[in-house]
DNA sequence: TTTTTATATATAAGTCAATTATATATTATT
DNA sequence: AATAATATATAATTGACTTATATATAAAAA
């Protein structure tokens, strides 16, 4: 389990960094996807999640199509133009946070980019 | 300038952190510190510091020791054994946050110690 | 077949670390 | 004499998050 402290302010970043490379995922998805990468290290909850969906809607980073599943409805979400470029500065944004605390921290951390 | 949002959750870890490097240290000391460190890149709130500091110290992690500098009075802090134990923790807290951030935001981030 | 688990989205209430604002006082510099 | 730097402290507010609650369908297990 992660620091929930640490992990804050990186929720945007994660979704939008998702969004990037899969094209289009939905809420749901995305949750269950986060547990993989991390090995159940990472849980996104969804009174965060969601919000955040929405907010990111709001802000035109990304659309939504609606998409139905027998009787369930599922919301795709996809980056517009304006999110696909906010993806690559909040992830700079956090290699910069990274390298800072590098700093402070001094065992001289760094990212191997590759 | 680093995001306030990341930052988030790093305060006690630096103030241990850099306590456990110079020994001693006073609150001013560790702004002018940190802003030293990263360039001005970080720059510590006295509304987080103080109460952050206290905290500590009511968590016996850090003790105080008041020294007289002409008529003003400096608040110098030292680690106590159990914040010598929790400064590793904080930080390698923070080595396993981003490895794990790194999973997702996948550039294959890792930290060069040393 | 009934119950439980997994899928799927959503919002409201509460928490807590931090920001912003304010207060106070000494010492050094211009 | 005025301003900037040194030095600590607390109160009010913000905001991203957690926790709790609500609702409904589909699949799997009992």
């Amino acid at each position: 389990m992660v620091s929930k402290d640490l992990l804050k302010g990186t929720l945007k970043t994660i979704v939008l960094k998702l969004l990037e490379e899969k094209g289009r995922m939905y809420g749901y998805e995305i949750t269950k996807e986060v547990e993989r990468l991390t090995e159940g290290k990472v849980q996104l909850t969804w009174g965060a999640l969601y919000p955040t969906l929405h907010k990111l809607e709001a802000d035109h980073f990304i659309t939504a199509q609606e998409v139905s599943i027998g009787k369930r409805v599922r919301k795709y979400y996809t980056l517009t133009e304006s999110g696909r470029s906010t993806a690559k500065e909040k992830v700079q944004e956090f290699l910069d946070f990274v390298a800072i605390m590098g700093q402070i921290l001094n065992p001289k951390p760094s990212l191997n980019l590759g």
